[in-house]
DNA sequence: GCCCAATCTAGGCATTGACAAGTTTGCGTA
DNA sequence: TACGCAAACTTGTCAATGCCTAGATTGGGC
């Protein structure tokens, strides 16, 4: 019998790191409290601070493991196309790291790990944008990469916020923004 | 001298109102609270709420009241990419606004008020997005505006979190923005 | 001039985040 | 194997908050 709870959980820490994320999947990152969590992991309303210190850090780590996640999803893509689609596809598969992730306010904006892993995620999304500068008539690769942000971001943040229901009318939304890339990027 | 504060404010809740987009400005709506509000405002920690019930119907009241702002600034333009200039005109200048009508899970989504500014909103949108249908070898307008949509959003939605800071270079984002259209709506 | 409803105050309760101090446990080391 | 120490967890506490209820004040309409 394991209902006799160890002293020691295993791994709080990931315990607690899933019961958050699906905290804020369904009621976003205000929903979230930590006494909350410890119940959910069956500890005292205190552990949960020994591994992140605070709300801010639990968030703070739930950001990390996402920019981690996404840079993976946008290594794993051949082309540019193809990384928009993962950018999209990653958004409906972990839409609570992705809420944290974008909200800046929540997070410690310094943490080394933070850090790390925004700037392996950034260095994904920029070898996408310099595909496009080449193909499309050598035009800024700034620009064109953040064009190419701009649309995956907006349709993404768009669909986790439900507003896209009526437009898409039920179509899968990666194939639909196979079809927004395919009008937008003529060229190539 | 009006030290001597009156029992009834005058306007509290407008106010209270713009205590509350202060605060989110730069704070998130996260670091809102209605006690600091009510302090603000110099009255009791209560009298808020007889004006919003409580905290979701204070963020609702944003909400409404952005999405009433940006109906109005969006019909001002004359054409589509001129459109998608003011949507993020709209996020800079009401940034505390913008975060709050996407934040779905903070608001009362049947509130009466939200939904008419929200059709409102809405119909303008889809207004620009009819122009583009023409003008670009009649696609499927559903598409084409979630795509002109897509983009502001992103545009927009980046550039509130800080994220293109470097790759703007402190170029002016609405003149950038005019560029990426440019860049992709090559057509028109 | 009076009455009523809108506006605001005062008090209270449950919940939360954060902190401090103490307890238990596992693990490396001698 | 025994020891000691640090990590993991608990318990208790405090200030702050959201929300509720009951009561006080005020201004405008009849």
């Amino acid at each position: 019998m394991t209902s006799q709870r160890a002293y020691h959980h295993g791994d709080l820490r990931r315990a607690v790191l899933t019961a958050a994320l699906d905290v804020i999947r369904d009621s976003g990152p205000a929903g979230l409290s930590l006494r909350d969590l410890a119940r959910r992991a069956g500890v005292s309303h205190a552990a949960p601070a020994h591994h992140f210190k605070d709300r801010a850090g639990l968030l703070t780590a739930i950001a990390a493991e996402g920019y981690g996640l996404l840079a993976d999803a946008l290594a794993e893509a051949p082309e540019l196309r193809e990384r928009g689609v993962r950018y999209v596809r990653f958004c409906r598969e972990h839409p609570a790291h992705f809420q944290v992730m974008f909200a800046p306010e929540l997070l410690r904006t310094d943490d080394p790990e933070l850090l790390a892993a925004r700037t392996r995620a950034g260095e994904q999304l920029r070898a996408g944008a310099g595909d496009l500068a080449v193909s499309e008539r050598g035009e800024d690769a700034g620009l064109a990469g953040v064009a190419a942000w701009s649309l995956a971001h907006g349709f993404a943040t768009l669909l986790l916020g439900r507003n896209l229901e009526e437009p898409l009318a039920g179509r899968d939304p990666e194939e639909v923004f196979r079809d927004l890339t395919g009008l937008l990027f003529q060229g190539s």
